[in-house]
DNA sequence: ATGACCGCTGGAAGCGGA
């Protein structure tokens, strides 16, 4: 099972190359920036996609694909706070195994507001993952997190020294995350080096390969010793009118 | 770095993103 997860950044301006060449089985995706009824339902039903989604207008939005299955939905918000009515979390079963599409809070500006709300935020899907794990199913905490993990997430910069997605709290709140038992599986594939996911559209980031790495997969234990390959599909970012993020894609033995 | 990008809304700039 090949499962990608893609923040799209607007699923109506970039579906031409969505899926054209990798094929993935299952598709996690973030910023669909599209309202619930302007999800392309028939479009990627044409590519041979069923789908479900959070939809939301102008911002956020979660959708996870399936290739000729429906994904039976389990969820489509992160417990823990009912007056969050944003679209950040959506969670179905594909083929026996329970996959999230993840759109954590960017945070900034940092301190302030915001940053709070990432790091509750960052509280409730650390609850919610513990009873995913406590369930003994199959995960794939799937999405667009971000956090830079660690530094060698990241190009060497002092500028950002002050943002919301290398901060401290935001490193600990994932490795607590991950101290639950999941796998990193991209980190797990590729101890060393860069695994850019991201690139800012400003100032050529993109053209001098000054990236990081926000977009991750985690897996469960009874899923780790099932991963055979993975990597990001690093050609995307590059083409005409791409999103600022890369797919990125791991493959499954089952 | 006092940052030049992109997409949103509304119909101009301002916000959010990361």
């Amino acid at each position: 099972m090949k499962v990608a997860t893609f923040n799209i950044n607007n699923i109506n301006k970039r579906l031409d190359n969505l899926l054209a060449k990798t094929e993935p089985d299952v598709v996690s995706l973030q910023e669909l920036k599209a309202d619930h009824e302007a999800f392309p339902v028939c479009a990627l039903r044409s590519l041979g996609y069923e789908a479900v989604w959070q939809g939301e207008r102008s911002w956020n939005g979660v959708a996870i694909l399936a290739r000729n299955h429906v994904p039976v939905l389990t969820c489509t918000s992160l417990p823990g706070n009912p007056e969050d009515h944003q679209a950040r979390y959506i969670e179905a079963a594909v083929q026996g195994v329970l996959i999230t599409s993840i759109y954590l809070p960017n945070g900034n500006p940092q301190p302030g507001p915001r940053f709070n709300h990432k790091l509750a935020w960052f509280e409730r899907l650390i609850a919610h993952a513990a009873e995913l794990m406590a369930s003994g199913a199959p995960v794939v905490l799937a999405g667009d997190y971000n956090v830079v993990p660690t530094p060698q997430d990241i190009y060497p910069t002092r500028s950002l020294d002050n943002n919301a997605l290398i901060q401290p709290e935001s490193r600990q709140a994932f490795a607590r995350l991950l101290a639950q038992g999941w796998t990193d599986a991209m980190r797990k594939l590729h101890p060393d080096g860069p695994l850019w996911t991201f690139w800012d559209y400003k100032f050529e980031r993109w053209q001098k390969d000054k990236g990081m790495r926000l977009d991750h997969f985690l897996l469960s234990p009874n899923l780790s010793d099932r991963l055979v390959d993975g990597g990001v599909d690093r050609w995307v970012r590059g083409q005409e009118n791409a999103s600022d993020h890369a797919p990125t894609w791991i493959m499954l033995d089952l």
